[in-house]
DNA sequence: TGGGTTGGACTTTTT
DNA sequence: GTCCAACCCA
């Protein structure tokens, strides 16, 4: 792999510019130059992982303000996360000094379409009905809840037409810019014939609330622009120059987006890696990225290859295993750096023990016994799993030890309970008709208002044609309700009357207000009631929470900002080793990964095979390449033979990644407990990365004398005939890993036929006869296990 | 109405 | 094994 000879890959015309470079161009490399400098008409940057995409991105923008190509008015930037958003934003003034006013269109796909509908959101609707201004975003759970009340309008039972089924069905739709009119024929029938009709009756409602969710503010920007084109106009001048970060993850709706803004200019400059395209099962699709040449005539590709954060082992493995993809646009990442570690494999006995030796190597990285590497931070350590579950055993075994983590991820700030509450209440006083703020809160905290007297509030707000707080006080007025849900009800509605003046009185304090409102409401006291040991948390989060309202100059303008923007805090908090999904680590580096849980049927996830067959199985793959990846120094990778899943111990085979890995990039280490150790199980090992039979092998060694040991082998010997299995338990009531025609072997019967299955008992013709005996007696035929008495 | 109990689900989750 | 939601009884 040799570097790129910078003159021959920077045409002529930028080598002017490259006599007297900028500062800000300085120190990038010929292909970044050239993704830098090439601005007019589409560009595909293909950007492998750590190559300096980001970097790139920037000093592009930088330079477009520089050379005054356009002002930053003009620059659309557009991408998934705030978090990136924010690095870009930061970057770039970190380019160009305080001198620049900020981008006002850099943003997520999604904020940015939230100012594009507010400006013009009556054109949205259905003739009677449309959008006004300050329309509600709604979150997954209020679309959860919203599509339950529709279904129960139906009077369909929610077992059999599952509301969370129907909301995954209706953003797939989103997703593609399927609104209810042009759903096709076929997709109209789906969820038993219900799904177009609810479909229709959700946006119906949702416009009724004025209300969007996070699927139609894509989907309703690109109906706007394509309705009309005079609106599309003005948005299609003023973008001179648009920039998309990972552009793989793009679904139809933004891709199609995307199109429309960048017809006038046509300067379009979409980064991207094929090879980690992860998030298809949201409806991203690689398509979009492998077709960007076909799709803009005349694109022009720079391949950023030069890799500037792992080692070459590190890269190999990785490129290895990524290359048994097919359909890739194909890049070679390369780098300067020295060979470093190899990347280093090891198998455990079960998932407690792989918890428990990585906890090990952490702690030996912490008391310098891992010299090679130099001083380790906990902060430069990330442990990264498939399945959030997975990280129960590591926060269980730290805990126990005292190994300071974090997990990154899980619920988000504004997905917590208290802290959508405290946004209902909010809701509900900036605007009183916000009818899903009311049900929720109306009784939170109890105020002995339940099913039956919502019933009632909501028959009165229906028969004058009123948001459910009208619907209430009317009730009250009305005396349908008795004893204490009366009184209580009163109370609120009288409350929400003084909060939503205050609200109103633009000389008080917004934050005072919201301070009130949960005190008066009795929601603070009602968690300070609470004896259970989250609640303390809560009450800080509600704290949190009111801080917040302080960068603030309104209710309003607060609830916009969750609604979208919002991040969960991630404090700083000491040195800590973090622990994460494989997907939330994307984007991020680590001088050390351990990448746990390489079993099949957990990694890769059984269910995406299942659900998506090759194309599942390779966006597991992308899932490992990004993990390898992430790791700058050291990455490890490890399995266990045993697993607790949902409760029950489950056996399973090393990862199919984990054949693909090239050896020679790969150090197999021995894992402790394993008596013999070294060679024996080097050899074991090492077999089972080039696919040779591990039985033979290990027999010659002589080293397996653990029982999961003996049983990964005969699962693998197993493997040799019907492909392979998904794991199987290996508990008495396992008899799911015989079928009829199965050899077996028992201690006092010999070897025989299986020929019957019932739940755990088998019925099986021995030479002395059939029996009917417990599965948990016999092992098949051939295994070298030891057989139970 | 509310709380306790039971039944079913359970991969990932940028907005 | 654990979490949430629906259901049932006081």
């Amino acid at each position: 792999m040799e570097p790129i000879d910078d003159s021959d890959t920077v045409p002529l015309s930028q080598r002017a510019i490259a006599a007297r470079p900028a500062p800000y161009l300085e120190g990038l490399n010929a292909a970044q130059r050239a993704a830098v400098e090439t601005l007019e008409g589409p560009v595909l940057m293909l950007a492998g992982a750590g190559t300096g995409k980001t970097r790139a991105l920037t000093t592009r923008i930088a330079h477009l303000l520089m050379l005054n190509k356009a002002r930053p008015g003009q620059i659309l930037a557009v991408t998934f996360t705030n978090k990136a958003a924010r690095e870009m934003k930061d970057r770039i003034t970190a380019l160009l000094g305080e001198t620049v006013e900020g981008m006002p269109w850099l943003g997520t796909f999604h904020s940015i379409c939230v100012k594009i509908l507010r400006r013009h959101a009556e054109l949205i609707g259905n003739g009677e009905l449309h959008l006004k201004p300050a329309f509600t975003i709604l979150d997954t759970d209020d679309q959860i809840r919203l599509l339950k009340q529709l279904i129960q309008a139906e009077n369909l039972d929610e077992k059999r037409w599952p509301p969370r089924q129907l909301a995954h069905l209706i953003d797939g739709w989103k997703n593609r810019c399927l609104s209810p009119s042009n759903l096709p024929r076929g997709e109209k029938a789906a969820f038993d014939g219900w799904g177009g009709r609810l479909y229709a009756a959700y946006q119906e409602r949702l416009l009724s609330l004025n209300a969007v969710d996070f699927g139609d503010l894509l989907m309703h920007c690109v109906t706007l622009f394509q309705a009309h084109p005079d609106v599309l106009k003005t948005w299609q001048e003023r973008f001179r120059y648009i920039l998309v970060d990972e552009y793989q993850d793009t679904n139809v709706a933004q891709y199609m987006w995307l199109r429309l803004l960048a017809q006038a200019h046509r300067n379009i400059c979409c980064v991207g890696d094929d090879d980690q395209s992860i998030y298809g099962w949201r409806g991203a699709e690689v398509g979009n990225i492998l077709r960007f040449e076909q799709d803009f005539p005349g694109a022009q590709v720079v391949r950023l290859e030069q890799n500037y954060r792992s080692t070459p082992q590190i890269l190999s493995a990785a490129s290895g295993l990524i290359a048994a993809n097919s359909g890739r646009l194909g890049k070679t990442l390369w780098t300067e750096a020295e060979a470093g570690e190899k990347v280093r494999l090891i198998g455990h006995w079960d998932s407690e023990a792989e918890a428990r030796w990585i906890g090990e190597e952490i702690e030996a990285f912490q008391g310098g016994h891992r010299a090679s590497l130099g001083k380790v931070s906990l902060d430069d350590i990330a442990i990264l799993v498939r399945a959030s579950h997975q990280m129960r055993a590591f926060e269980d075994r730290f805990m126990t030890i005292g190994l300071p983590y974090r997990v990154i991820g899980g619920p988000r700030f504004y997905e917590r309970a208290e802290i959508r509450d405290a946004m209902a209440y909010f809701r509900l006083v900036v605007s009183p008709s916000d009818d899903l703020a009311f049900e929720r809160i109306v009784n939170t905290p109890k105020r002995g208002l339940g099913d039956k007297a919502l019933q009632t509030i909501q028959a009165a707000a229906r028969r004058h044609g009123m948001p459910l707080l009208d619907g209430a006080r009317i009730a009250v007025e009305e005396g349908q309700l008795t004893g204490k849900g009366l009184a209580n009800l009163r109370d609120f509605v009288a409350s929400h009357g003084r909060w939503h003046a205050d609200a109103l009185d633009a000389g008080a304090s917004h934050v005072e207000l919201a301070e009130r409102i949960l005190d008066e409401s009795g929601y603070t006291a009602m968690w300070q009631n609470d004896k259970s040991p989250d609640a303390p948390g809560r009450l800080d989060n509600l704290k949190e929470l009111v801080k917040a309202l302080e960068e603030f100059d309104n209710l309003q303008g607060f609830l916009e900002h969750v609604a979208l923007v919002m991040d969960r805090d991630e404090g700083e908090a000491g040195e800590e080793v973090s622990i994460m999904t494989l997907h939330g680590a994307k984007g991020l580096e680590f001088p050390v990964v351990f990448l746990p849980g390489w079993e099949d049927g957990l990694f890769p996830n059984q269910r995406a095979m299942d659900e998506n067959g090759t194309r599942g199985l390779e966006e597991e793959r992308r899932l490992a390449y990004v993990g390898i990846t992430r790791a700058e120094r050291l990455a490890v990778i490890s399995f266990a033979g045993n697993r607790r899943l949902y409760g029950q111990w489950q056996s399973s085979m090393p990862s199919r990644f984990i054949d693909e890995l090239p050896e020679e990039y790969i150090e197999v280490l021995t894992p402790p407990g394993l008596y013999g150790g070294g060679y024996g199980a080097a050899m074991a090992f090492a077999g089972a990365n080039a696919g040779t039979d591990m039985h033979d092998r290990a027999a010659q060694a002589d080293v397996y004398n653990s029982p999961g040991w003996k049983r990964m082998q005969a699962r693998a010997a197993e493997r040799k005939a019907p492909a392979r299995r998904a794991p199987v338990t290996i508990d008495a009531e396992a008899s799911a890993q015989f079928s009829v025609g199965d050899r077996v072997s028992h201690a006092k019967f010999g070897e025989g036929e299986i020929i019957g299955i019932a739940e755990d008992t088998l019925t099986v013709q021995f030479a002395a006869g059939f029996k009917t005996i417990k599965a948990a007696y016999v092992i098949p035929a051939g295994s070298d296990q030891d057989v139970p008495f």
